[in-house]
DNA sequence: CCTTGATCGTCAAAGGATTGACTACTTCGG
DNA sequence: CCGAAGTAGTCAATCCTTTGACGATCAAGG
């Protein structure tokens, strides 16, 4: 507490707030809050640095990419898997492919058996633009990565998964 | 490479994706990828959760907590104090706090040696109100933390602040 | 004093994303 | 074969947030 709030920034606001809650709610879980409070904050960090640094110069919004990105691994796709595997919704995929067909970049065309359906593809453009980005968005990755070692990476990634296959997150019915 | 792409969900997604661009582009670390789609992912699931369990049904957006939380750690502030300690623009704690004043959770007044600068203040209501929510919010944290051992939980605070507090994180000029 | 530059909060414009409705189509049960 | 229920993609409405511009205000140097 000997912090005046206006001074701290965000590292310090965490240790602040944890020990404010701690004498105001007692029944709070300060390392959960810890935890809550780092990994939002860490992640927001990663996506504003591929964002700003990556994407955006391409011209690219982070959902944009997304769709790509999608698309270039798991090959044509039906919209509504591009949907589940990009993590959002049908409707998003539906505007943001609006743009990237415009741009050249993928195809929408049908699907034998269900005329509902519109398969989503790469054109040779969209597979060079999105493999050139990755390369640089894999060299972000790896800059952030860097300031771990080998062994702490790995059991980071374990924790994480660990979290993400976890009771709670199969209770939380999500979309991305 | 034995699922077919449609049938992949999330997570065999993350393996398929870092298998295949192993064989494309095989200068990409795969463990930097994993890590940051791993990251990624569990962040989104996370503010999904909070939003749609918590916050949601009281009526506010996950940014409007984020203000409403950092008035009731950090006192009154400043705007912009509270901007950069919820990670958002001065612009968009402005249009919240329109919202929240209107309904009675916070205060706006002058400060005494600058009349450009508001100080942004908690109401009764408002601090009644954002502490029942932290405490359901604290909640949903405990139970994902709940997936790990307390030590595992250590571990993974360390590495992730780690992460947040190296040469990757001071590069990226950020907001969030 | 006053001028130059920076800062504060707000507004307008733009883009992104969600939900819910809607049409078209498929599937399944009787 | 037919009708009911479910599904695919799109559209409209809404909300949130960012950027850039602006008027007002403060601070510092000459």
């Amino acid at each position: 507490m000997t912090d005046r709030p206006a001074d701290l920034d965000y590292l310090s606001f965490v240790d602040y707030a944890i020990g404010k809650t701690q004498a105001e709610l007692p029944a709070t879980d300060p390392v959960a809050m810890r935890l809550g409070l780092t990994l939002h904050r860490l992640a927001g960090a990663l996506v504003y640095d591929w964002e700003s640094t990556v994407h955006r110069p391409r011209g690219w919004s982070w959902g944009g990419f997304r769709v790509l990105f999608v698309l270039w691994l798991a090959g044509p796709l039906e919209s509504r898997h591009v949907a589940r595997l990009a993590g959002m919704s049908r409707a998003a995929v539906s505007a943001l492919v609006k743009t990237l067909e415009r741009d050249g970049l993928v195809t929408r065309t049908q699907v034998p058996h269900d005329r509902r359906a519109v398969r989503l593809a790469l054109t040779g453009a969209g597979h060079t633009a999105v493999t050139d980005a990755y390369q640089e968005h894999n060299t972000r990755e790896q800059a952030w990565a860097a300031s771990l070692t080998p062994a702490e990476q790995t059991v980071l990634i374990g924790l994480l998964e660990k979290l993400t296959t976890g009771p709670a997150a199969a209770a939380a019915q999500r979309l991305a």
